[in-house]
DNA sequence: CTTATGACGTGGT
DNA sequence: AACCACGCCATAA
């Protein structure tokens, strides 16, 4: 029998890959990033990171999912600096209390899920 | 059907 | 650190 409907659905349960990769963007909690490809790994879409990127991009507006969370593999906001989402990333991601040196993250301490 | 395109990742130089 | 080539995979043209 599937879980109740009322519970959080796993991402195993949920069929739809788009809907998986919404459900593991959900799950990033605040002051913590995800990568693209670490994203996707979760998601079940395997190599999928570029997938990720064009899902990000297209977004429902009124959306409440937390999109500044995704940071690339090398920690940096992958977002064009002249691009305006490219400050509120970087806005949403400090007032969260998260640090970045010379424009990095050090995903060792913000990333999530931990690694060790 | 073939190419091009991304808010990417990895491995090699 | 910087650069590059390739792999990746859904979409668009």
């Amino acid at each position: 029998m599937p879980q109740s409907p009322l519970s959080v659905p796993t991402v195993e349960a949920v069929d739809q890959p788009q809907q998986r990769f919404m459900l593991v963007l959900s799950q990033i909690p605040p002051g913590r990033v995800c990568s693209y490809g670490r994203l996707a790994e979760l998601a079940g879409l395997g190599r999928g990171a570029r997938l990720v990127a064009r899902w990000l991009g297209q977004l429902p507006a009124g959306s409440r999912l937390p999109w500044h969370r995704v940071v690339n593999a090398q920690g940096r906001i992958s977002l064009p600096a002249d691009h305006p989402s490219h400050a509120e990333q970087l806005q949403r991601l400090q007032d969260e209390g998260i640090v970045l040196r010379n424009g990095r993250i050090d995903l060792r301490r913000h990333g999530w899920p931990d690694t060790h």
